[in-house]
RNA sequence: GGCGCGGUAGCCAAGUGGUAAGGCAAAGGUCUGCAAAACCUUUAUUCGUCGGUUCAAUUCCGACCCGCGCCUCCA
């Protein structure tokens, strides 16, 4: 099945291929590096994983720009508040969450680019809007006139014709000509920090990063440009507004907006106590594969009820797949090859990739990939699982775990070794053919304390570590 | 109020105009020195409610109820 994704612009699923060579040219909001980032944020970010994966399975080279936004108000307010630089503060948390990706296996990005390292940039997009006369100036900020783009609204499919001049807003800080307008550069408060540019001292507003480094690295139209649901209205909408009065030329192809989270049947929040950063739960003791795999395995369109239940699942849902893995790889088989099984093999294969291609339902594909692994534990059980049929059901497992990632598990420090653990096998294995019952128990027991669970099968004993 | 998404077994969650995937949990069984792992069986006559279209609807249409998001910073 051909690649599709639900176009939000669109608002139908439509084909997808990128619109030069063979690269996609992909932007995504990343993080602003206030504080550490929550499991919502998460949720997106690994939607986001998967669809790189998804792409470069298709065959599709990726050029994927994500942005860091290191200035904001809540930045300045709080780094002002720390008696701290803005780099200072912002650096915590910018290297918080790369440790977080790297433990939920997301991929980096191509290009990973700050929003500070792009002041100039951002400052020459104003002026060239300046030029454009889509902007104006009041009290040293400078704002986009919404009513000189008239294709705004068209993501969102609000129509804001006629609704603007009496909408009750709050006017408290700026003053706008249109309650729509946004700021492109912000005049400094007092005491904030400020950049001197040619359009006065202050620091750009929210959306023109996005519009500038996108059009910068990747060029005028991107092929797609993803992120959370809320980001919709307004910060996409401006983006496009900004973007396409810059260049005349749609911004982006696709846009493809995760949907939201939910903890425990409610919204996260921090009053209601479940408000959960990676770090929270990495600390309670969960596996970071377990997280990731329940992150992905609810298509990234469906909002997501994310549950400590549902965590405790998901870590049983992955080792029941190790354990599959590991039986493959140390049962011994009888020479041949079953053709029925290579064709249910190659089937199932082919549903895991469709499902995929299918606007990534992920739920579908893990279906596939469970049906699969019943199949085949079953004809071991029988006999039926020849030799030759190992090959395919490796790829197959690896097909899966391209995408997923979570057969691999986390390492941690102090663990015993391969070679030591051997060798107590092998005296317990003495112990065993000696009828030692109480001796080859003593030792399952000391190699349990250091986290190595023994399996005692027909084709010999095999073992996993916890 | 406007725009958008959703309500499927104990929980999580796919899906289709023709009679309900998968995971987890629970119960029973097979296998086994023990322990695991694995397999088998059982668990939604029913898909928020009420109407309509149809030979047939969970799937299409309408109304209503409930939850969530955006409309202000927000993944």
């Amino acid at each position: 099945m051909a690649l599709r994704f639900y176009n939000t612009l669109s608002q139908q699923v439509e084909d997808f291929s990128p619109a030069r060579d063979n690269t996609v040219r992909m932007y995504t909001c990343g993080p602003t590096v206030y504080d550490f980032a929550h499991i919502g944020n998460f949720r997106t970010f690994t939607f986001i994983d998967i669809l790189r994966k998804c792409l470069r399975a298709n065959g599709f080279r990726l050029d994927h720009v994500m942005n860091v936004t290191d200035v904001d108000d809540k930045i300045i307010r709080n780094a002002v508040a720390q008696h701290k630089s803005l780099e200072d503060y912002t650096a915590i948390y910018k290297n918080a969450f790369l440790e977080d990706c790297g433990l939920l296996r997301l991929e980096s990005p191509e290009r990973l680019v700050p929003a500070t390292a792009h002041i100039d940039d951002m400052v020459e997009a104003i002026e060239r809007l300046g030029a454009g006369n889509h902007t104006y100036s009041s009290d040293g900020s400078v704002y986009f006139r919404i009513s000189t783009f008239p294709g705004y609204g068209k993501l969102s499919h609000n129509d804001f014709s006629g609704n603007l001049a009496g909408a009750r807003v709050d006017v408290d800080e700026y003053e706008k000509a249109d309650a729509r307008d946004f700021a492109l550069w912000k005049a400094p408060k007092e005491g904030e920090p400020a950049w001197q540019t040619p359009l006065g001292p202050g620091r750009p507003g929210w959306h023109i990063e996005c519009s500038v480094m996108a059009i910068k690295y990747l060029g005028e139209t991107l092929d797609i440009h993803a992120g959370g649901i809320d980001l919709v209205f307004p910060h996409h909408e401006n983006e496009i507004a900004q973007s396409e009065s810059l260049t005349g030329k749609p911004f982006s192809r696709f846009w493809l907006h995760a949907e939201f989270l939910m903890v425990e049947g409610q919204k996260m929040s921090k009053s209601l106590g479940n408000y959960y950063t990676l770090r929270d739960l990495v600390g309670r003791g969960y596996a970071p594969e377990a997280i990731r795999y329940l992150l992905a395995s609810v298509p990234y369109r469906k909002s997501l009820n994310f549950t400590l239940d549902g965590l405790k699942s998901a870590a049983i849902a992955i080792e029941r797949l190790r354990n599959f893995k590991l039986r493959l790889e140390t049962d011994r088989y009888q020479p041949g090859h079953n053709e029925q099984l290579a064709a249910r093999t190659a089937a199932a294969s082919q549903a895991f990739g469709d499902s995929l291609n299918d606007d990534l339902n992920t739920a579908e594909a893990l279906a596939a990939v469970f049906e699969y692994v019943r199949d085949a534990n079953s004809a071991m059980d029988s006999g039926e699982f020849r030799a030759g049929n190992v090959a395919a059901a490796a790829e197959f497992l690896g097909r899966f775990d391209s995408i997923f990632q979570v057969l691999e598990p986390g390492v941690q420090a102090g663990q015993i070794s391969d070679a030591q653990v051997e060798s107590l096998i092998a005296e317990r294995n003495a112990a065993k053919k000696a009828r030692n019952f109480a001796r080859a128990d003593q030792l399952r027991e000391e190699l349990l304390q250091q986290g190595i669970i023994l399996e005692d099968t027909k084709s010999g004993v095999r073992w996993k570590r916890k």
